[in-house]
DNA sequence: CCGCATTTCCTAATT
DNA sequence: GGAAATGCGG
């Protein structure tokens, strides 16, 4: 293809870029991998080889297919595209795996049995529905938790596995090999009520392109360019998904994959890292940059992450280096204190002396592993009276409120959403119990039509009695007469109209719960987003698909959040506090994971000193507070594993590794296996008293009876008893016999 | 059908 | 320690 760029002379875009930045903007055609590690400049390696492709002529807009996970990406990306190019970026297939997908099926849905408005499930509507299809199974839901069956389901879907795909040998170890079916139940549910779950949109595509030739010769033509962001974090689906669209026969594989294998941290939810490990091997001819020069931290923080990712042996390989030559900064340091109070307040203190020196509040982080360490540094920092924010808690449309009045909407968007209406029938209360939806459900089912019609005939009949008779029939006909203004009305006023009738402002104008006003707050404000769009039916597309809010620009506050929701994000000043073996790693991670999990949790480290610009503060306590009661803990393996020439360490020296050497690290099934000797550090009374209790002991029980000693943690004791089999018990509650 | 008491569980979190 | 689910009495 001509390109519409002069010889001779480099357009500007281009000349800020470093050699390897250069090459992977440049390299337009053909499989193009780029490894591209923290801080090195992907986005804008991304962005601008977007731009280009556009300004050097080679594709139009609407020919390029750009894929990011998260709407932030894509938004971001939309963004600094438009900015290159010097004009708002329009018809761009630019967007997330789910919503591009969801833009295809909307075009394609009557080969997998949908129409084109279909609707799409959030998560509690998918749980509802599977519990729904699990009641005629009557499955021990103590055993096989229906959240647990939903994952199971969601991971065939996440490797792009259909129903009649799954074998007796694939279904063995849930729900007695029972998932398969209820696998084919719960999406004939789905087909039944025209909806889709997030898996379906990438599952359902796939599936077309596949069996359909000519839907996808059609994407083909489409499509000359695509762009893959994140590309370690993508799923079997989506791999298969961007394969189908990227080989074809009539010109190379134009797709160009960027990531980062050292920071694939989402195997637990379905990313396979070996997509990444496999490109040259998937796309024949493929050439591979690596960016290596880190623009974002000191040398001392990139040579301890680099040597802490060093141990990971399922790696590709790359080393950073610093871009600048003068970013030398301080050394990692590494701080030993009593227990996580000491280290909330170690960490309090160390920011009150960075904004004594005039630090920037915003420019401060405290990155944990897991949610439950986030309350000991609010509570310190609330007494401090230092400004925070947990990044990653609920999110707007996660909240119960704005999820019901969605739910509102939808019913009248689509009288045939069955979960929708049952999310909102008895909110406020009308005197709809459990017994009552069951007779409605009974009826709908016989007479083959939906919920709201069933109610509606019901009601005619006189087969609802009592206060619900009433209530319903005032809901009902709130329903219609917003449908009506909708059309004459606007969105808008028939939703604030629906909102107000149907008694849900009111039931929570009369909460006199403390949170009641914010949720009302709330509400207003969902009602006044909705202005920002067309109708409708657009909106709840929007808030299917776009689960997230924009960040409110808020005070200068510093802030808390997990590692997983760092990503990709950098601070001057980054505290990594909880090192600890069983924390972090994490257990958990541990024994269900092995190797592989460990080594996610390593490049979870990596990814945490990698988001420090200046300083990386890393601590480690001695007794820990979790779930109530004191623990001892030894430091993470990840400590030592810091090359100590670029490691400072501080604090009370008793409580290093070394001290613990003896005990093997091994996975083992027990929670916390390094520490069998936690219990001196247990301070709670009970233990005293039952300070006999051990594994092998024989004991009664008032309830039980007798019973011997399985396992001791704590003061919790797991007792396997002669008549009523395996209890955890709390200690005080049997006698020693 | 509702509200209160008791029991149970506890990784990460996007679409 | 605490949220959320379950169970029980009114």
């Amino acid at each position: 293809m001509d390109s519409l760029i002069p010889t001779g002379r480099v357009p500007d875009y281009l000349n800020r870029l470093n050699p390897e930045q250069r090459a992977a903007i440049e390299t337009t055609d053909g499989p193009l991998l780029v490894l591209a590690g923290a801080g090195t400049g992907k986005t804008r390696v991304l962005t601008t080889r977007f731009a280009h492709i556009l300004l050097s002529g080679r594709a139009r807009p609407n020919q390029i297919l750009a894929v990011t996970f998260t709407n932030k990406a894509a938004r971001e990306m939309r963004e600094r595209v438009s900015a290159l190019l010097g004009e708002p970026a329009e018809g761009l297939w630019l967007g997330t795996f789910h919503a591009l997908c969801a833009r295809m099926l909307r075009r394609h849905a009557e080969y997998v049995g949908l129409t084109s408005s279909f609707t799409i499930l959030d998560t509690d509507d998918q749980l509802r529905l599977l519990k729904q299809v699990l009641e005629p199974y009557r499955i021990d839901t103590k055993r096989w938790p229906p959240p647990a069956i939903m994952g199971v389901i969601q991971r065939w879907k996440d490797r792009g596995l259909v129903p009649d795909a799954i074998t007796a040998a694939e279904d063995t170890d849930f729900a007695n090999g029972r998932c398969a079916e209820i696998y084919t139940d719960y999406q004939s549910r789905l087909r039944q009520l025209n909806a889709c779950d997030f898996g379906d949109l990438m599952l359902h595509m796939t599936e077309i392109l596949r069996k359909h030739p000519d839907v996808l010769a059609q994407y083909h033509r489409f499509f000359r360019y695509i762009l893959v962001d994140e590309y370690q974090d993508t799923n079997t689906i989506q791999y298969l998904w961007l394969r189908l669209l990227a080989h074809r026969s009539d010109q190379p594989s134009n797709i160009c994959c960027v990531g980062d294998d050292d920071q694939s941290i989402y195997s637990w939810r379905g990313a396979e890292v070996e997509n990444i490990l496999r490109f040259e091997r998937d796309f024949p001819g493929a050439k591979v940059v690596r960016l290596e020069r880190n623009y974002r931290s000191t040398r001392q923080i990139l040579a301890a992450a680099s040597g802490l990712i060093a141990h990971n042996e399922e790696r590709l390989g790359k080393t950073l280096h610093p871009g600048r030559e003068d970013a030398e900064g301080e050394k990692v340091r590494v701080i030993s204190v009593q227990d996580s109070d000491d280290e909330a307040r170690m960490v309090g203190t160390e920011i009150e002396r960075l904004r004594a020196d005039g630090h920037t509040m915003s420019e401060i982080a405290i990155l944990v592993r897991a949610g439950f360490q986030t309350r000991a540094f609010e509570e310190r920092l609330i007494t401090l009276g230092l400004p925070y924010r947990v990044v990653g808690g609920l999110r707007f449309y996660e909240r119960a409120e704005i999820r019901d009045a969605i739910a509102y909407m939808r019913v009248v968007n689509q009288p045939s959403d069955d979960l929708a209406f049952e999310r909102i029938i008895n909110v406020p209360r009308r005197g709809v119990g459990a017994t009552g939806l069951q007779k409605m459900h009974m009826h709908a089912r016989e007479r083959q039509i939906p919920l709201t019609a069933a109610v509606l005939e019901m009601l005619g009949t006189g087969d609802i009695k009592g206060r619900a008779k009433e209530q319903l029939a005032a809901l009902m006909h709130t329903l219609g007469t917003t449908r009506d203004m909708l059309g004459r009305e606007g969105h808008v006023v028939a939703i604030d109209h629906l909102l107000e009738e149907s008694g849900y402002i009111d039931m929570w104008k009369a909460d006199k719960s403390p949170d009641a006003p914010g949720r009302l707050e709330n509400l207003k404000e969902l009602v006044r987003s909705l202005a920002d769009y067309e109708n409708l039916g657009g909106f709840l597309e929007h808030v299917a698909l776009v689960m997230d809010t924009e960040d409110r620009a808020g005070e200068d506050s510093m802030s808390i959040m997990t590692l997983h929701g760092a990503k990709g994000l950098e601070f001057d000043t980054v505290f990594l506090p909880g090192w600890e073996e069983g924390v972090f790693p994490s257990q958990r991670t541990l024994d269900e994971g092995g190797l592989k999990g460990l080594e996610e949790e390593r490049r979870l480290a990596y990814v945490g000193i990698t988001r420090a610009r200046k300083l990386a503060i890393i601590s480690h306590a001695a007794n820990r507070r979790i779930y109530g009661n004191w623990q001892s803990a030894i430091p993470s393996r990840f400590v030592e594993e810091l090359p100590a020439e670029h490691t400072e360490t501080r604090g009370d020296t008793s409580n290093s590794r070394r001290s613990f050497l003896g005990r093997p690290a091994v996975f083992g099934s027990t929670p916390f296996p390094l520490v069998a000797s936690r219990r001196v550090h247990d301070v709670t009374p009970s233990t005293s008293k039952a300070s006999g209790m051990k594994v092998g002991v024989r004991v009664f029980h008032q309830k039980f009876g007798y019973g011997t000693i399985t396992s001791v943690e704590g003061n919790r004791l797991e007792v396997a008893f002669e008549k009523a089999g395996p209890k955890r018990v709390i200690d005080t509650f049997v006698e020693q016999v």
